[in-house]
Parts: structure tokens; C-alpha cells; sequence
DNA sequence: TCATGTTATAATTATATAACCATACAGTTA
DNA sequence: TAACTGTATGGTTATATAATTATAACATGA
């Protein structure tokens, strides 16, 4: 059955764990940045641009994306490129957005 | 491919209803809710009893769960019966906590 | 009507955090 | 070293909201 596992979660400290995943999905300022890059990895200031916002607000939002395990950092040069860690979130956002319209 | 749909999700608004379905799912005390609501309906003093919370407390989230589209709500007598309106929250949390644990 | 049981709703407090600003830090080049 | 670019971070403010308490609304039965 679909609900099984769910239902095995009654540790606490999980759902703390999964309550952070989806809070971190929460913001549409993030959702954003990862709309900009599920196409491809970005450099800071390239999502900057994407997403009409400020530099420092960017870089907190790719802090904790990066921190929660949704995305990867990588240094080049003196640019730091940001990518989908996988596509997980992809997923989750396409379930929810399917049934917002539907 | 798996990433197309997301990333025509373009509208602020869309984003903004995306995010705020996250955000309903991203306090523990809710998904111990969705939890407790996964094999059957119950009503709200069954749920205040299976979540150790208070009763105000459990009517606040059950009434944004309600309102968001993630419960139905069913008065029979002087009881209030809850449950989930559909498996997709059950489906995202599995996704969510499969990753946690992998 | 009164009392009881069930659920919802103010009102309050405390906490988390998004956005903004300024600044620091790191890498590169002159 | 100094200047410049790209990124990160500290401090502040404003806002959202979770939890608590008290109370209201509503149905049911004595």
C-alpha cells in the first residue's frame, strides 16, 4: 500500500527532518532559483539575474538550499556554479503544481 | 523529460500557491496530523489524543490542512471527522522521507 | 432551560525567518 | 599593494505563524 511507509514514521526527530525538506520548498523566492536552474548548473550572479533579486539574498537562499541537501556547490575560478543535487525536488514541485491546475 | 513541466511554471502566482502547499507541510506537528489520518478518518478529539497536542492547537492546523485542500471535513453528529481528500500528500511525504533515510 | 461534550476562534506571546543594507572575504589583475 | 569582481555574512527590521489560554458556538440529552 501506497500510505505503508508513511505510516512507519512516528519518530519525531523524522518528521522534524521531512517538516525542514518541505519548509525548504516553501519559498517562492526559492523555488524560483531552482526553476532557474533545473536546466543547468548557474553561477551566483546568473541567478542573481533570474531571479530579480539581490545578491545577498540570493546567496542566503543558495546557502540553505545547498545546506538541505537539494543542491550542489561547485568553485570555478572565482565563480560558484549551483546545480539541482538531483531530481527529487523536480519531482515533488511537478506533483504539486499538477495539482494546483487539476 | 522529467524537468519540463516545473520549468514552465514561470508565474509568480503558481509559485506562490507552489510554495505555500510546501509550507503546509512543513511543521511536524502537521504531518504528525497527516499521520494519524493516513488509515482512516477520524475526528478531532481522536486526533488531539493520537498527536498529544491540544485541542485548540489541533483545530488551527487541521483547519489550514482543510483549507488548503489537503483534508476533507465531514460533521456527523457532534463530531467533526477528518481525512485525507487524496493520496498526493501521502505520495510527496514517502518521496521526502525515502530520501532522507538514502 | 441547564448541563455536558465537541469543535472553533480570539487574543497574546514567543520564535523563526525573509528582505534589506553594509561589509567582509576570496580570487584575479594591474 | 591596490583595485576590481564575485560571493558570503553580520545586523536590523518586519512579518508570519506556532503554541497557549480563555472563551465562544453548537449540538445533545437531562
Amino acid at each position: 500500500m501506497s500510505n505503508k511507509k508513511f505510516m512507519r514514521v512516528a519518530d519525531e526527530g523524522e518528521l522534524d527532518r521531512m517538516a525542514t525538506r518541505f519548509r525548504l520548498l516553501g519559498e517562492p523566492m526559492r523555488l524560483k532559483i531552482l526553476q532557474a536552474l533545473c536546466r543547468a548548473p548557474l553561477n551566483v550572479n546568473d541567478i542573481v539575474a533570474a531571479t530579480s533579486s539581490t545578491q545577498a539574498n540570493v546567496s542566503k537562499h543558495l546557502a540553505l538550499l545547498a545546506a538541505g541537501g537539494v543542491l550542489t556547490r561547485k568553485k570555478e575560478g572565482q565563480c560558484v556554479y549551483y546545480g539541482m543535487k538531483n531530481r527529487l525536488v523536480v519531482k515533488l514541485c511537478e506533483l504539486v503544481r499538477a495539482q494546483l491546475t487539476g
